[in-house]
RNA sequence: GCCGCGGUAGCUCAGCUUGGCAGAGCGCUCGGCUGUGGACCGAGAGGUCGAGGGUUCAAGUCCCUCCCGCGGCCCCA
């Protein structure tokens, strides 16, 4: 401490620190069991590709929003902005993998925006996908599973939107025939987020016709005439996929939105986002669609459905909610050696006491006042405490001193493994 | 890439308006006598005031550039 060692980071890079980390990795524990009941095979895409490859999604465009650059044989790299891509790269690369494959990633990755609340410029974000089935099935399926992981984290304030972009299509190119398709697009998407005047003079702008029609039929029309009119838009995808969701599996969660656009660039079919009630200007927490025209852009022929979430974003809207995260630890043991001889026996005695019991055991490493020792346990917040001195080492006995009651016990070894095995209260 | 607000001890911050000796609380280290802890008492260590340049007799304080943080726009997780 006596030296100034002031080293920083680039902007929008941060350390995840241990308290926080606990967070991320009982999060993936959470994924990977809902993956393995469904039988999605974890996996880790590369993280570094060709900058060819990452642009197939959204065109050069891309890098003014990624990681980019030239390594020192000339070749333009970028960090991978997403999951998905590497994915369907890993998918189109293998065509002797036996189809449906249902694939799933839990990791970190990076894009070079600007930092604002619960964005950084690495992040972690969870994916999965289904390559190779039909897209009612498959989206249904996501979609399912996507409420089944949120509800398993205790999750309660959430909606599922889901929309169709060929659906959304249509209806702009019928009310608005020679309207800029994309940039409608992208101004429906703010539906809910800005002004009704300010959508409609985005719409003007992008060539847009009919406009109060088009939004009140898209926007303000029940359920139950929203179903009926989507028909003759080609809506019969999202009505199935919406009737096997709400209907046969009981997602109730699950809404129409034609607002849901998801913005641009691979998503080409089904799409979805879900959001959380109580934390609007986290922006979404689970997004995902039908991204076919990707993987054809990666030589594949075959039907693409997906969804990813922040994880940093699911954690803040967790918290926002209230929700406590129960991380369940074996009782914390600190050995403390009243003689410095004492150390390698205090070692010896820790190890088997980890042998015999579940609990977290620290064993000494350096000699200091007892006094010390037990300042030290308080800020480690240990359960327990356990004395080696003469007497203890000589008659093998062990002085347990539960901290939190301030009781001290004289036991054997196995005695003491048989008291740190129950579970902490 | 653009806009706003910030950056002073390990942490949270005061000092900046109006230039004049570097501060507080918490934390940390040591001690309150040697096999018993948290709140107590005493002492101490710790700072190129984000970096570089400029103005000035003199800059933490005024000016410029850059970096980093927190937010907003764009885009998105």
């Amino acid at each position: 401490m006596s030296k100034k060692n002031r080293l920083g980071l680039p902007r929008g890079i941060r350390d995840i620190s241990p308290d926080k980390y606990e967070l991320y990795l009982w999060l993936l524990d959470r994924f990977r069991a809902i993956c393995n009941k469904y039988n999605y095979k974890v996996m880790e895409p590369a993280t570094l590709e060709f900058f060819e490859t990452l642009s197939l999604k959204s065109g050069p465009d891309i890098a003014n929003e990624i990681y980019e650059f030239k390594d020192k044989a000339d070749r333009h790299l970028g960090l991978r902005f997403d999951l998905t891509v590497g994915l369907t790269r890993y998918v189109t690369s293998h065509p002797e993998l036996p189809k449906p494959i249902r694939l799933a990633a839990y990791s970190v990755q990076w894009r070079y925006d600007e930092p604002q609340f619960g964005r950084y410029r690495s992040f972690y974000a969870w994916d999965i996908e289904i390559y190779g089935g039909n897209e009612i099935y498959s989206s249904a399926e996501v979609i399912l599973l996507v409420d089944k992981l949120l509800k398993s984290i205790g999750l309660k304030h959430y909606e599922i939107r889901i929309s169709d972009r060929r659906l959304v299509e249509n209806v702009i190119k019928y009310f608005s025939p020679n309207g800029n398709v994309p940039a409608i697009m992208r101004a429906l998407d703010k539906w809910g987020k800005i002004d009704k005047s300010e959508i409609i003079s985005l719409i003007n702008r992008a060539g847009g016709d009919n406009i109060d029609d088009m939004l009140s039929l898209l926007f303000e029309s029940k359920e139950s005439d929203f179903l009926s009119i989507i028909n003759k838009f080609g809506g019969k995808i999202l009505e199935k996929v919406y009737a096997i969701l709400k209907d046969d599996l009981s997602v109730d969660r699950v809404r129409l939105d034609p607002s849901i656009v998801r913005g641009l660039d691979y998503y080409d079919g089904i799409v979805f986002e879900v959001k959380s009630k109580k934390g609007v200007e986290i922006g979404s927490i689970v997004g995902g669609g039908s991204f076919s025209k990707l993987v054809s852009l990666f030589g594949g022929d075959m039907n693409a459905f997906g969804a990813a979430g922040g994880v940093e974003r699911l954690l803040l809207a967790l918290e926002k909610e209230g929700v406590k995260i129960d991380l369940k630890k074996p009782p914390l043991v600190l050995v403390i050696p009243l003689e410095e001889e004492l150390i390698t026996y205090s070692i010896k005695l820790s190890e088997k006491l980890r042998d015999l019991s579940n609990a977290r055991i620290e064993s000494p490493v350096l000699y200091r006042s007892l006094k010390k020792y037990l300042q030290y346990a308080n800020k480690i917040t240990a359960d327990y405490v356990i004395f080696i001195g003469k007497a203890e080492a000589s008659t093998g006995k062990i002085k347990l001193r539960d901290m939190n009651k301030r009781m001290e016990y004289t036991v054997s070894i196995e005695e003491a493994a048989e008291i740190l095995s129950k579970e902490k209260d």
